[in-house]
DNA sequence: AATCGCGCCTGACGGC
DNA sequence: TGCCGTCAGGCGCGAT
């Protein structure tokens, strides 16, 4: 489920239900994720209060009293809140039990999630440390882009999707930042133009801030209710819509493969 | 140095 | 009904 978008909302969603709490217990029914989680880590985490839930691209960071936990959702994963003792569901993989009865429960049924503790700084980190601005910051702007682009030859939608260039965009967001920008997502990233660049950072602002926008605006059914966090309704304009009229032109949009992941756009539009 | 393709997993869906 | 292939919103790694 996750790009920026969907772990923010997560992120706001959770803040004012675990900030100030304590850690009573933990359970680990599934160890194996993408890395393995360390035995180690219930003990770890037993006694610590959670001060702040931050988030850095697509990792949700429990500031603790001792350290960070560090999770990233992968393709499938969601938190949930359980207020009364339901029973975990399928793929319900961990859960902190807190002080005042209330749990936080892991979900993620292809385990492409991380899960990990950090004592130094988690912005070192190695899977942190190599981020790049994030765009809703303000420290993202065309001319970077540019700069960085120079010489590439690799398609800018796999560009935008390299998490050392921004942080935060996945295969959906950038599929409509494309289409928003005119942009076809076959064009090697050298190529671009300036304007072009300065175009594609506003849209990719743009999308970013509707989708939490539209995130948002669900979110106060999710206090006190124990649903996935995270999801909410979104329309699309062109991804998953192969085939469909694209919304500028009526032409049918198209579909294919770059990098290995599916691009929508529309050949007319997007130049 | 940059780029490509694979593997990690499970589940949903369509064709036969 | 079952089996099989394909696809899925991510990411790090090794090979080229």
């Amino acid at each position: 489920m996750p790009e920026l978008p969907e772990v923010e909302t997560t992120r706001r969603g959770l803040s004012p239900v675990v900030i100030g709490k304590v850690v009573r217990s933990v359970i680990v029914r599934v160890p194996k994720l993408r890395q393995t989680i360390p035995a180690a880590l219930p003990d770890v985490l037993v006694g610590q209060r959670i001060l702040d839930v931050k988030r850095r691209a697509k990792y949700l960071l429990f500031c603790c009293t001792d350290g960070t936990l560090l999770l990233h959702l992968g393709m499938t994963g969601y938190l949930w809140m359980v207020f009364n003792s339901a029973p975990p569901g399928r793929h319900d993989h961990i859960e902190l039990i807190f002080d005042d009865g209330s749990i936080l429960r892991f979900n993620d049924s292809r385990r492409f999630g991380t899960l990990l503790w950090i004592e130094d700084d988690p912005l070192e980190h190695s899977l942190l440390a190599h981020l790049g601005p994030e765009p809703l910051d303000g420290a993202l702007n065309g001319a970077y882009l540019a700069r960085l682009a120079q010489g590439r030859k690799l398609c800018v939608k796999a560009f935008i999707m390299d998490q050392s260039v921004v942080a935060g965009v996945g295969n959906i967001y950038a599929s409509e930042a494309l289409f928003r920008a005119r942009i076809l997502p076959q064009t090697p990233a050298g190529q671009l133009h300036l304007t072009q660049w300065q175009a594609l950072r506003d849209a990719i602002k743009t999308v970013l801030a509707e989708a939490i926008a539209a995130g948002a605006t669900t979110l106060h059914a999710f206090r006190k209710t124990e649903k996935p966090l995270g999801y909410f309704p979104m329309t699309f304009k062109v991804y998953g819509r192969a085939g469909e009229p694209c919304p500028n032109c009526g032409r049918p949009l198209l579909v294919e493969k770059i990098g290995q992941r599916s691009s929508y756009y529309c050949c007319r539009c997007q130049r």
